[in-house]
Order: C-alpha cells, then structure tokens, then sequence
DNA sequence: ATGCATGAGTC
DNA sequence: ACTCATGCATA
C-alpha cells in the first residue's frame, strides 16, 4: 500500500536482551549445540515501530503451528553467526570452466504486488497455498515457480561473461509467452501446476509433457541415485565429473546441487533442465566405469572463507509467522522486521527470498 | 542434507 | 528489488 522506497536505519539496538541472536561458534567447538531446546516463549513484546497487530498475530500464529507441526525436522541449532566475509563477494573460484550459452527469453512475471496489508486468521498452510495459487495465476507468472515452462537450452553462444555450471537454465523464462518456448528445443513446460497431468494448458505450444511430467523425473532421481552409488560415485564427484562431458554449456556442478536433484529439492524446471545432463553422465559413467576422476578443485590461497550467518530459533520463529502472513513484505516492513529482531535487514530479505523458493520446490508443492 | 548467500537476467 | 539457479559452509 504504501510500498515506495526504503530507508534502512538499521542498527543494533539491544536494550537488554539475553536472547542471543547470534552466537559466535568456534571452528573448534560445536558440540553441545544440539542438545538445546527451544523456549517456548509465545509472545514477544519487542515490537515497537512495526504493526505490532501484525507482529503479534504473527508470531502468535507462528507458535501455533509450531506447535502443530513441529516435526519438521529441526534439531534447533542454537545460532551461530560466523561472519567475516569482507566486502568481496566471492566470485568463486569454483572449479566452474565458464560456459557460454545462452538463452534469450522474455517473460512476463509477476512482479509482487503487495496486498493491502493484514489479512486475518489463517493458518500458515491455508496461505501457503494460497500464496502458492496467487502466483500461478498473476501474470502468467512463474508458471508457478515449479511449474514453470522451461526454457533451458543453451545453445547459443554468446560472448558473454562466464557462467558457473549451466548457465542457468531457464531462470524465469516460463511464462507462456516466452518466445523461448516455442523454440522446440526445450521443453515447454506448462504454466500452471506441475503435478496435474490432468491440467493442461491450453492454448500455447505445448510440447512434451513426457518429459517434463514429475513421476518421470522422480523415477529418474531415483534410479539415477542408485547407479550413481553403484558406482562408487559421491555426489560431489558427479558435480565436477560434469565437466568432462564438455556438454556445451554445462560446466560442474555442486554437490549440494546434484543433492538436491536427487532429492528432489529442486524447482520443477531445474529438474527437467538438469535431467538430461545428468543422463548423460550416468551413461558415460557406466559405459566407462574404468574411468577415475582426479579433477582436485583449485584451491584459494587463503581467502576469506564465506561465514553462514545462522538465524537464532526464536527470530527464526518470527520470520516464519511474518512470512504466513505476508510472504512479500515490502522494503519498509524488512527493514522493520530486521530491525525488531535485531537482524541484518539483508539477511531478513534474502531470508524471505528463499523461504518464496522454499515453497516452490517439487517435493512438496501442491498438487504433488 | 540444508541454511543462508550471490549473481544474472528481469521488471 | 524479485525470481531462479546454484554454491559455500555447516549440521
């Protein structure tokens, strides 16, 4: 409503505060920190400066469901904010040979558009789905996040910096006007929802849903798991022996990536672009077992190494009970937040962005 | 296996 | 400033 443009006061105000945000964790220690357990301390009364109803609410709400679903899977790690990383962002040195491609793509997204403000009771889930259906339906846009139609293909040069692995894939190319998408070559993907064989879309190119239907690619993870470690092959091999298939435009990849395609912790689209790679590793793998991999990284000499700030439970708490209630909070409402848990009001919005990537990931989305 | 982060490409 | 694909660091 009245989103324009942002301030960030920010600063650290700790009046007196015992609630450690953050916890300095020492390379050498880190033994105890799971042993803890969470206060359950229902009510804040920190806010101040915000819409305290919503705050309130929130995290009122948030404890609620916690309370309901906390089998989640969180060993509450006490926080631990290590963080050094001066101002260079790292452009890594990964192993990544660069890979041109290219992928020219228009879309149409949706760009947020910011509810009036509170909505009222709901419960986390209800407004995760809807948040979820909002955004297949606004502008077309990503399709969806999972569901998106995916232009992915690179198979243009282009003089272009360098990438990392792939270059990316599809990013947001799947609206259903991509010009992209007609191209042929890539697997158009639907708008809408991944999981509906039953919904079609109409109007629009479609292509082969063969491809890019979920049961197949879950298959494929699945097996592709199960040969991989029949190999002998560890995640992290299968990322950087990528390389050496001097496929056009695919460099190595991560473990944490190849992981997640396992695991299914992907969006939709990244799972049809990476899959076809990933075959084609598998093969030439098993067709030539005999082969080692002896590809060690290049090492940094003594950078800084990338700390990973950890978010204290209780604030953690928070954001989940914010983000129910509004997924995309303007830049006002971040900076208040952040500054209402004495967080970084970067991190609170990277922490919203990923929580938004969160929720479209195949494995549980809806209609999967 | 995952949390927090970076960066490209968009809008 | 957002989305998406990815990665480093870490549990």
């Amino acid at each position: 409503m009245m989103s324009m443009n942002s301030k960030q006061p920010h600063f650290a105000m700790h009046p007196s505060l015992s609630e450690p945000k953050y916890t300095t964790l020492h390379s050498s220690s880190e033994a105890i920190r799971r042993a803890c357990l969470q206060t359950p301390q229902l009510q804040s009364n920190i806010f101040a400066s915000l819409d305290e109803t919503l705050l309130a609410r929130a995290e009122a709400l948030a404890a609620v469901d916690i309370a309901v679903s906390q089998g989640k899977t969180h060993p509450f790690k006490p926080d631990a904010t290590y963080h050094s990383m001066t101002t260079v962002p790292c452009s890594s040195t990964s192993t990544v040979p660069l890979a041109h491609h290219h992928h020219h793509h228009h879309h149409h997204h949706h760009q947020n558009l910011e509810p009036p403000d509170i909505m009222d009771h709901i419960s986390s889930q209800s407004l995760t789905l809807m948040s979820s259906a909002h955004d297949g339906s606004g502008g077309g846009g990503g399709g969806g996040g999972g569901g998106g139609g995916g232009g992915l293909i690179s198979t243009s040069s282009h003089p272009h910096s360098h990438m990392h692995g792939l270059g990316h894939l599809s990013h947001q190319a799947m609206s259903m006007n991509s010009p992209l998408t007609h191209h042929g070559l890539l697997p158009g993907h639907h708008g809408g929802s991944q999981g509906g064989p039953g919904l079609t879309n109409t109007g629009i190119p479609s292509i082969n849903d063969s491809d890019t239907d979920p049961r197949e690619l879950e298959a494929f993870a699945e097996r592709f798991k199960q040969r991989r470690i029949k190999l002998g092959v560890t995640q992290a091999d299968v990322g950087s022996a990528l390389a050496n298939l001097k496929i056009p435009g695919v460099g190595s990849l991560s473990q944490s990536t190849i992981c997640r395609f396992e695991s299914l912790t992907l969006s939709h689209n990244n799972m049809i672009a990476l899959k076809p790679i990933l075959q084609a590793w598998l093969e030439e793998a098993e067709g030539a077992q005999r082969e080692k991999m002896s590809k060690p990284d290049i090492y940094n000499g003594g950078e800084k190494k990338r700390k990973r700030t950890s978010i204290a439970a209780p604030e953690k708490r928070s954001l989940e009970a914010y983000f129910a209630v509004q997924p995309r909070p303007s830049s006002e409402k971040i900076a208040a937040i952040a500054e209402k848990l004495d967080l970084k009001k970067n991190v609170v919005r990277v922490w919203f962005c990923n929580q938004r990537q969160k929720q479209k990931r195949m494995k549980f989305s809806a209609t999967h």
